[in-house]
DNA sequence: CCGAAGCGGAAGGAAGTCGTCCACTAGCTA
DNA sequence: TAGCTAGTGGACGACTTCCTTCCGCTTCGG
């Protein structure tokens, strides 16, 4: 819409911005959408007078990282997705190499802030569904294949995910790295089509995840 | 040591004393130990002055909590022990019927605040040892039965589980609800033996997750 | 070399939490 | 039933934490 907020920036001013960009995408991830401002400011070793001129909010800043974020999940997927003839592979991918998809949860389905600042812009949400929208064709192919368990759906996988690597990567601590990516294996391995045991309730779509009523 | 403070309360006195804690207790659960005093108060259904009559501040509530529930998972854990010929199955039945011993898992390792309250504490670290002890008999047994895979530790489970039930139980609609149970499913379908992908790096013990430094 | 864009971080202000205090209520005892 | 005292609730001031603005100084780029 506005003419480019990107180019006709400074080198420096641009290369701030990046930075910015890229802490708040991290800190976002490992603890959610409510870390204090100062916080991504020094990791992105700014000031935050600096973090406030480019983004004029908490808000700004959030849909920024959502839109970066989500445009490149998507395109990852897409790009999984022709690659990989097998749908459970490719889920099995999209996964393990988490930590983006972790973001993209975390934003859009669990915190709750970050769900009522995105809710509003249409293009977010757009990107949103279309996320879901290849997630779920992943999980009909990998059970239409045999090798994803047929009781559980793409909103079960979402909320797993979210639930599993939110506050995990916090501790910095060597254990609790290595603790992250075990447990996506352990998941993985109870989420394949192996004889186990039935879950109760019925399988949680993508689409009981949308925010309808608050 | 002191002569007991839970005889010699006026009736009413001691059913508020009880109130306090089984609200403290199903809040932090699901939303960890720093919830606004005011919040346990009002779910106790008493005023925030007679909270901190019973319980000088957060440190003795959280104190109070710990004890009474890691007691309760104890005695649980060894009924089960006892009951349960497999070691397999009585693993599978403390993680199913969980809520409490989540609370123990979320009190114990989880919450960065609880811990170093409770740190403090010889008694109730007394009996997180203790628990601890018999969840990692609970995972040789069902590992020396063929039941469970060999490359996980207790500490993989503790933390697994605390991460994952964590805010689960926080939303009240019945998607939410219903999505804790099937979580803890997949996990532990994830958790037995049977051909699937091995995991990086090495078992988690629960002597991992000791606080040795912070 | 100069002007303007950019920078950091101190400081004002808003929000929320803690724990105290005191006027009032209700169990227990005689 | 009356009185004593333990118990109660919630308003309130101190404090903390975080948000955002502002301004004197620095650095880029022409």
């Amino acid at each position: 819409m506005t003419a480019d907020p990107e180019t006709s920036l400074r080198a420096d001013a641009r290369r701030n911005r990046d930075q910015i960009l890229a802490a708040a995408k991290s800190i976002f991830a490992a603890s959610g959408a409510e870390v204090p401002m100062e916080e991504i400011a020094r990791a992105a070793g700014v000031g935050v007078g600096t973090l406030y001129r480019r983004f004029p909010d908490r808000d700004a800043l959030v849909r920024a990282v959502a839109m970066d974020n989500f445009e490149r999940v998507l395109i990852d997927a897409r790009r999984i997705a022709a690659e990989e003839t097998s749908p459970w592979n490719g889920l099995e991918r999209l996964l393990r190499q988490s930590v983006e998809l972790q973001l993209v949860v975390q934003l859009a389905m669990v915190s709750h802030r970050a769900l009522v600042i995105l809710k509003g812009d249409p293009e977010v949400r757009r990107l949103r569904d279309e996320i879901l929208v290849v997630l779920d064709d992943f999980v009909r192919g990998a059970q239409a294949e045999g090798k994803l368990r047929m009781d559980v759906g793409a909103g079960d996988i979402a909320i797993l995910f979210a639930t599993l690597l939110r506050q995990m990567r916090a501790k910095t601590d060597e254990v609790a790295a290595m603790a992250a990516s075990r447990c996506v294996g352990i998941m993985i391995d109870g989420l394949s089509a192996r004889p186990g045991t039935p879950l109760p309730g019925r399988p949680i779509t993508s689409h009981d995840l949308d925010p309808e009523e608050h």
